[in-house]
DNA sequence: CCTAAAAGGACTTTGATAGTCTCTTTATAG
DNA sequence: CTATAAAGAGACTATCAAAGTCCTTTTAGG
């Protein structure tokens, strides 16, 4: 039932990011650390956040990372499920079909009410909520 | 973010035990075919709802286990925190002053969030709900 | 006192988490 | 066109919790 570090670190991370001026390049080395992160393992979670379309990377001389939004459509959700995957509270509500004994279990309908309601808590949050200015 | 194995395990058991007659006395066996999970892990499972007063055991021949109150002053969340200790979506929200960030940082309060609402979701659910019968 | 059950403790296995290290690619500046 | 500064990618390692097993002890009944 717990965000991982990795979650946690990557939260730090975007939130410090959203919190520099958009238009500023900003260095891994810089960022972690501000936000207390060792710079390796965070290079592997703003990977991530490239692959996923949250952030624009840049190589080589004057190169970092950047939003690639402007902060109020980038959500929480979307931060958390690009390094942690899917958000759900049972791995028997990850997909339909995905437990056996779905179509019995009386429990299946509570995660699945669980999963709504902590997805839509969370996508209701963005970039610009949290970076403090 | 997910239940763990031993959760999942543990809410089958009691929902089985529910759906029992009230005075009947169940065999751990039982239990444990009935809902397909390894008799000693469930062992372990039904040995912390004895100590949290979820169910009553007793030993020796004719033992087994029973529930300790009707299944309707039993709530769900009750039956994971007794297996899965307190919900948290973050350790930085499991005790106040857990987290040094905590003054300053903007995210904390979302989660206190997510945890509150989680946790009205499960305390919401009796076993009576869950029993089919 | 023998047998049926749960309780308790020590142990093992497996897999995910939380990293680290090294090399490669890309870009800029001189 | 070469040196340098960054991110990208992959392999590797260490630690820890999850998931489960096994063995011994306690309790109760017949």
């Amino acid at each position: 039932m717990e965000l991982t570090r990795k979650g946690d670190y990557a939260i730090r991370g975007i939130v410090y990011l959203a919190g520099q001026p958009l238009d500023k390049i900003s260095l891994l080395s810089n960022i972690a650390a501000a936000v207390d992160v060792p710079q390796t393992f965070l290079a592997k979670i703003f990977q991530q956040f490239s692959k996923s379309g949250i952030v624009k990377s840049y190589r080589g001389t004057g190169g970092g990372f950047i939003l690639a939004r402007p902060p109020e459509q980038i959500t929480l959700l979307e931060v958390v499920e690009a390094v942690e995957g899917p958000i759900t509270p049972n791995r028997c509500v990850v997909a339909p079909g995905e437990c056996e004994r779905d179509s019995f279990c009386t429990v299946h309908p509570i995660w699945e009410r669980v999963k709504q309601q902590v997805r839509q808590l969370l996508a209701d949050i963005t970039l610009k909520d949290l970076a403090n200015n």
